[in-house]
DNA sequence: GGATTGCAAGAGCACTGCTCTCGTTATGGC
DNA sequence: GCCATAACGAGAGCAGTGCTCTTGCAATCC
């Protein structure tokens, strides 16, 4: 290895070592992240930071692409094959769920209120879209082996909007298929957040996987997924 | 009037104007409200502001109120009868769209993530809850008039955990009915989240009313609601 | 061996929420 | 009408923030 790997690699890892402090604050104090407070925790001056991240600002994209990644990555894990789509869809939204309840802070930082102030650089929209991908997947493997009460057009105008994105990343589904998963990933999002942030309090306390459930198949059964 | 009427009145214009300011910088500052900003822009000493609120989180708390009542004075308005259960609750769904849209700032306030540290108290949660009655409301109306697809009991633990809810605020619902009314509070919130903070960029662009009203019909729908 | 580069530390700026103290002004009881 | 009281506003000050700039050190390259 040479020398200059060697200064790579020390690198990368002291900006990993950032993150993860990074990402331990945000688990106490939530989003108002404060980069001295890191600094302080891993024993160097504020300024010190400023070499691995030009700002407050970049520090959080850089968590914000991780947990893009990390939820893509608990839900390809749970929408392996083999099952039913319908099994699939579900376990991806479980799983999406189940990583939301681990990682409330996480969460909140990519599907809560934008940071004021913050524009998400393009690096984030290629992880942001990977859980959308992947209902499309399994919904359009669904319509592959025929397993959808296929529905007809609707003659809307966002159909046609979203023709293009249907051709270029989801070719098995036709536009109401994709305004259905698009849909569906919506109502994914909203049924997390709203249990997450405290909507649900004093409603439904105990059974709440079992109504997230409910939601999901109810989503799934829009889309014309019953199996 | 009386001079301590006169002095409650004066205190309540200067606690109304102080909210009004910072409501202003809300919308362009986003979250981070600063106390001291908003002294600034009332040509008032910082400290002047703690006469009015004993915190930046009750000034917070104040918006927070005030917004959920003007998002759910936008719905009571749009759903006023005459009109079919389906065309109200279609209406209730768009007002409080368009709300969030021209208010986006305070939306993000009651719906995003929630401020770090900050805890509801008490006082919210009645606002809070009065746009899902209203959808309640709506839907009740249409099983007493018999305008809904009556869907059977599914025995699943939360249905049973909803009945109390039921009886208490949506005397009219069965406790399934209750489960698709959340269910679809949850979605509105989630489309409207979606397109306010920007995950429809780039796949609806021109047509956003129109998907939304194809999200929230699917809603309905799922309540048993057609008509 | 000397020049260059990457790194860390410290001081400093402008800002924040919040507290405390200090005069001033208006209110209510006598 | 007088006077104690309470409300009010201003200012200073504390601890904290993001970020910048300068300085010194150490490793790397030629």
């Amino acid at each position: 290895m040479s020398a200059a790997n060697l200064r790579a690699r020390v690198r990368a890892e002291m900006t990993e070592e950032i993150k993860t402090v990074a990402r331990r604050h945000l688990a106490t104090d939530g989003a108002n992240l404060s980069l001295r407070a890191v600094a302080r925790d891993l024993g160097m001056a504020s300024s010190a930071v400023y070499r691995y991240f030009a700002s407050r600002d970049d520090l959080l994209t850089a968590l914000i692409i991780d947990a893009y990644n990390e939820v893509a990555d608990a839900a390809d894990r749970a929408a392996a094959p083999p099952a039913t789509p319908l099994d699939r869809w579900l376990a991806t939204c479980h799983a999406v769920r189940e990583w939301a309840l681990e990682n409330p802070h996480q969460w909140a930082l990519i599907y809560g209120s934008p940071v004021p102030g913050y524009q998400a650089p393009q690096d984030t929209i290629g992880p942001a879209t990977r859980v959308l991908l992947l209902l499309g997947k399994t919904l359009g493997e669904a319509y592959r082996d025929g397993l959808v009460d296929v529905r007809e057009p609707i003659g809307a105008s966002f159909e046609s909007e979203l023709a293009p994105i249907a051709e270029s990343f989801m070719p098995d589904l036709p536009p109401r298929a994709v305004a259905d998963t698009i849909a569906g990933f919506f109502q994914l999002c909203g049924a997390v957040s709203a249990e997450l942030f405290g909507q649900l309090n004093k409603s439904v306390d105990e059974d709440r996987r079992g109504f997230f459930e409910y939601q999901m198949t109810g989503a799934a059964t829009t889309a014309g997924l019953t199996a």
